[in-house]
DNA sequence: TCAAAAGTGTTTGCAATACACCCATGC
DNA sequence: GCATGGGTGTATTGCAAACACTTTTGA
């Protein structure tokens, strides 16, 4: 499943009115395919800002509790539902953007390959998914916050299991390997980080094959979000 | 030095136009005396929410960049600058205060006890330092706040010395035990905790004793702002 | 038969843990 | 001399790290 072949549906923003006008909510939505960490930015369409590249953004909307609105960007932007998302942090330089005080919360999502089924909304000429080491020049501090991001999400994949929620439902060894290797930007030991992954319970071996490959197929696991579950509660330490 | 001895120095607050009306800055202000974590709370001098108990806050100021306001709180409240901060996150359910649409940016900060100087503003009745388990029924959303503070606190003394932000610059090594007992809410190996402790490099032993005490004098250690420097940049991991 | 990646064990060293007694001082 | 906390060493265990070859499959 290519990643930019997403559908033209036009998504409409929010009424002006129902915005909270000093206060925007910017997301960080990362995916991960061909080995590569990949952040989804946007193009705007117009004013000052027409043509620039962006973290896909709203202002807070007055009737929503804060932690719905990176939700809302997602439901707009991909059309998903119950996505994994965490606060980053709230960004509130004073000359930010070029237009007024804007005071940003930034959040950081995670989605899985089977669910890129992007959208364009009406205040966006275009939507791509970008390999983060390539997504230089955005708007405004835009890359303040993406570097922000990838910080917190190199400490947290070396606390928690989170990893899990950039891959699809059924994935190798391999695959999970390469998804750390990315993240962590440095390559891992394979015997070590199998009997590692596998020590942990997290994954469950199912009887299937990915024999799509032109080598030896390799066994496929799902991901044991019990476990996983139990995990984020006790504090689960996963040293890599 | 007793906590509950501080100056009346009145401190005005900010004119109302300077104001972001819809956003403010919360602190959990931390302080360590007696074996006891203790956070700084002020009671509130008028309007609505008179006489409860509040983690210090502002709204956030229309010329001042956002990273400046819990320093600017500090200031107001302590009259102290080069304190350690670091943001928490922001709170925004709808109806988290009872007046209105507010968001507010909560920080935590680590002061030492040499530095402990009170000053009660206009708009507080009461400033005191309260033992962390005893600080409930506060008012809006900040018992919350103070919680998740909490657990990032554990969370950051676990893997960054940031502990000794809250002890004076001479300090005994059982001080800095008891410190990290009081952050964790369980008591450590003293040899080991020790062991541990000299290993980092950190500390610096004076050749002062602290002859106060009515026994046998421990050793008095600084700490070594340059190693500790280092470490912050290179990730330092200080299981515990 | 070759290419390409899957899959598999053992050894070594370090760091965390558990554990108990003597020391110095002031009263 | 006694009460109080200061200060010290060793043995064990578990985990992380380093390391290389055989297996399977499709082309």
């Amino acid at each position: 499943m290519p990643l930019d072949n997403y559908q033209e549906i036009l998504s409409d923003p929010p009424a002006k009115g129902r915005m909270i006008s000093n206060l925007s909510v910017d997301c960080c939505i990362f995916g991960f395919e061909n080995n590569d960490l990949k952040v989804l930015l946007v193009q705007h369409a117009s004013g000052r800002s027409q043509g620039q590249w962006a973290l896909p953004g709203e202002f807070v909307l007055k009737d929503r509790n804060l932690k719905e609105m990176p939700h809302h960007v997602l439901q707009r932007l991909t059309g998903l539902e119950n996505i994994f998302v965490e606060q980053l942090g709230t960004f509130g330089r004073l000359d930010r953007v070029d237009y007024g005080r804007i005071i940003t919360i930034a959040y950081y999502a995670l989605i899985s390959p089977q669910k890129y089924n992007l959208k364009v909304g009406a205040d966006a000429l275009d939507v791509a998914w970008v390999n983060v080491a390539e997504a230089t020049k955005l708007i405004y501090d835009h890359n303040e916050i993406l570097d922000y991001a990838m910080i917190k999400l190199r400490d947290r994949i070396k606390t928690y299991p989170i990893g899990f929620e950039l891959l699809p439902d059924k994935f190798t060894l391999t695959h999970i390997q390469k998804l750390y290797e990315a993240m962590l930007g440095h390559s891992l030991d394979t015997r070590n980080f199998r009997r590692k992954m596998l020590s942990s319970k997290l994954l469950q071996a199912t009887s299937e094959v990915d024999d799509s490959v032109p080598y030896r197929a390799p066994k496929l696991y799902t991901f044991d979000k019990e476990r996983y579950d139990e995990m984020l509660v006790e504090g689960y330490f996963f040293q890599l």
